[in-house]
DNA sequence: GGCTGACGGTTAGGCTCCTAACGAAAAGCG
DNA sequence: CGCTTTTCGTTAGGAGCCTAACCGTCAGCC
């Protein structure tokens, strides 16, 4: 599993205590900063022991779900939406869709080819490039492995209405877009205000 | 950075298309789970790349701030609340404070032992127990660190209004409670309906 | 044509986490 | 007291991620 967490949170009295002294901590916003953190973890790690269960990781589901998109063109999962869809098939590629360096992508593919699951084949018109297909046994891995992985995400929502699931979702979505401008800007520690 | 995500979403609409195909896939199940994942990713890498300016990891920002508390008992900060604190300051209890394995904690004190944060020592009554020790210059790097620390974490959640930072904790309390209890229990895929 | 720079995939080495197994020391029990 | 079981910290080996450097190949430019 991945982070590393405190197993029991500062109680909210205690970050409210701890603001006397550092004025710099907000105590909501630690408060659900550590919430998000733990609960994306904690429910990672309910997927991720169904991938385990199963002999893959986050990162090889990634790359067999970036590649069946490019085998299926008709399925509209794997990735972005199916109209902008370039179907990713070299390793710079999946690199770039799956988020990782391409020397990552090199050690998935490698254990994923290991294991069968896909295949590389020489770029005819380019000899520096390959392009990663899915096997027959990769296709059939997905079709047998998703039923589980899509039901095991659904319970760990279930607990949530339609209506908390659209506001959890709009809320995550102004963290994440200020995470991301806070990520790709360069400046130190402090952030721009705006 | 932790997981590896897809860098580009499935869009709604693409998950209500797979839906026809996988009758398991809850589509607004699915949405708030990519979203959680993904969001707590981007926060995380946030204060990861403060971390790693500082020359730390989470694993070891979570050991100085439990070892801090065992030396400040005053300070509510590091850990669960004041009131029920045991003050962990041998390896095992740490692990378990930091929801490591023994193992990884052995490591983490091994590089903080190196760099001068803590120190091992020997237990006077168990002589197979150690007991480790902030070190005056680990406190003087918390210090130093945790202003700017909280900082960032104030930055990212400051597109969220009070009572919308209300609404996200008890939508992701929810989650989280289902996760736990879905990550204890020992049966396969499926889950529960309760 | 030949040189230089950019790009593709790979390799090497490091970090953090894990599981499995170890030796030393304590605790339970005849 | 001896024996087993448990607990403590550590070690050994593996997986996944990273950065930095590598070599082969393509493209631009004289």
């Amino acid at each position: 599993m991945p982070h590393l967490l405190l197993k029991d949170l500062p109680r909210y009295e205690c970050l409210l205590e701890a603001a006397k002294e550092f004025p710099e901590l907000d105590p909501s916003a630690a408060e659900a900063f550590l919430h998000l953190l733990r609960t994306g973890d904690e429910a990672f790690g309910v997927i991720d022991r169904n991938f385990s269960r199963h002999g893959i990781s986050q990162g090889r589901f990634s790359v067999l779900m970036l590649l069946w998109r490019c085998a299926n063109p008709d399925h509209p999962l794997g990735g972005a939406g199916a109209a902008d869809c370039p179907a990713p098939s070299t390793p710079a590629e999946l690199a770039e869709a799956a988020g990782v360096t391409r020397a990552t992508m090199t050690g998935l593919i490698d254990t994923l080819e290991r294991d069968g699951f896909v295949k590389r084949l020489p770029d005819p018109d380019d000899r520096r490039m390959m392009s990663v297909r899915l096997t027959a046994r990769g296709g059939k891995f997905l079709q047998q492995f998703l039923p589980g992985h899509f039901k095991a995400v659904g319970a760990i929502m279930r607990p949530l209405s339609e209506s908390e699931r659209k506001t959890l979702v709009r809320l995550l979505g102004k963290i994440q877009l200020r995470a991301a401008a806070l990520n790709s800007a360069p400046g130190p520690a402090a952030a721009p205000a705006g």
